[in-house]
DNA sequence: CGGTTTATAGGTCAATTGTCCTAGGGGGGC
DNA sequence: GCCCCCCTAGGACAATTGACCTATAAACCG
């Protein structure tokens, strides 16, 4: 593995600062201090605020086409890769109770702020979006797939926001328990879970 | 009907504003100009940016009741009102692809800022969830009406956060309509719609 | 009328923001 | 040695922010 160098590590705090904060409340200043670095040496490595969020956005993405490529490979069948993306929300149920979504946090403030960006975090979940349709299509779900998906995403979504809004870690417990169950109910007899 | 006074008046451009901007990144001049009154004046009215914003709470919450009181008032049965909250999703469709929903991307701001009032805008959800709780307790859904509550809550939160972040007005109408179908799953055989 | 309260305008204030410049350190190649 | 290039530090910059003060106008009341 090759060394990180000084603009990863800046798109890392970046990373971090941008989903406990907020990309707006999150500054420069903020960003150096978690680094290390001085504010002056920022821009050497990026010239705009809105070149850091280009990074984490990019960063985001890798992260998460890589994660979608272990669930494919790890799993076996479409049924248990869907009820991969169902854990996230246990495996991260600390940080969103406190933060929330970090994609859906991210794309409503830059959605407010007309941000330009705003669509490029937006294929954050078109990411997931493909991703789920492929699985409840390999289950046989046909043209109901893409509305599987999004079902599924928004779903996630509400728990994630309903969650941090009440700092209530067993609410997510909960209702994976019930997404699983719903899960069960789309399969059809031929591929059981 | 008293006339507006000019509290008032800030108090429902900052409401508007804060809905469509966020909170932090609505200042103080957007407010004053959309009212039409200099920002000096603004100290007079209230002498914090976060008096503001009890004030818009206060405003949100006074209205959420009075909007429950009516469907209280208007609609026979504990069914139809808890139709009735499913289908602010439709009334607001257009400003929800815009903004999302405004007491979600309020809160969900608010816990980032690590703001005060976080607990305040959350009571706007707390408003709702009493009253869907309600409503399924009539309807005999018993221990499971909290829950019931809660996890129609996160539904509409989650449908609203997706509309926005693909500017997709038809998933709100194609998710309402699931939600519709999932209620009548709750219903027992001696409560019809 | 006069005086008090209520409301408004315009401006100042320190602090913070993103952006940008410049001086210099440090290591590798000639 | 010397030069060059990558990287860093520290500060300056204008703009914007929320907060605050004061002078004045308008309305009300005796």
């Amino acid at each position: 593995m090759a060394q990180e160098t000084t603009r990863d590590r800046i798109a890392e705090a970046a990373d971090q600062l941008f989903y406990e904060r907020g990309f707006e409340a999150a500054s420069f200043a903020d960003i150096a201090a978690a680094v290390g670095i001085s504010r002056g040496n920022f821009y050497y490595h990026f010239k705009t605020k809105d070149e850091i969020l280009e990074a984490v956005i990019a960063r985001r993405m890798a992260a998460t086409r890589a994660m979608l490529n272990d669930w494919q490979a790890e799993s076996a069948s479409p049924a248990q890769r869907i009820t991969c993306f169902i854990r996230i929300l246990i495996a991260n149920q600390a940080k969103i109770t406190l933060y929330g979504c970090p994609v859906g946090s991210l794309v409503t403030e830059l959605g407010k702020l007309n941000h330009a960006a705003q669509a490029q975090a937006a294929a954050l979940f078109t990411l997931f979006q493909d991703w789920l349709s492929q699985q409840f299509q390999a289950l046989g779900c046909g043209a109901r797939s893409g509305g599987l998906a999004m079902h599924l995403l928004a779903r996630s979504q509400g728990v994630a926001t309903l969650a941090q809004a009440f700092g209530d870690t067993d609410f997510i417990s909960r209702e994976v328990a019930l997404m699983q169950d719903w899960l069960r109910d789309q399969l059809p007899p031929e591929h059981p879970l």
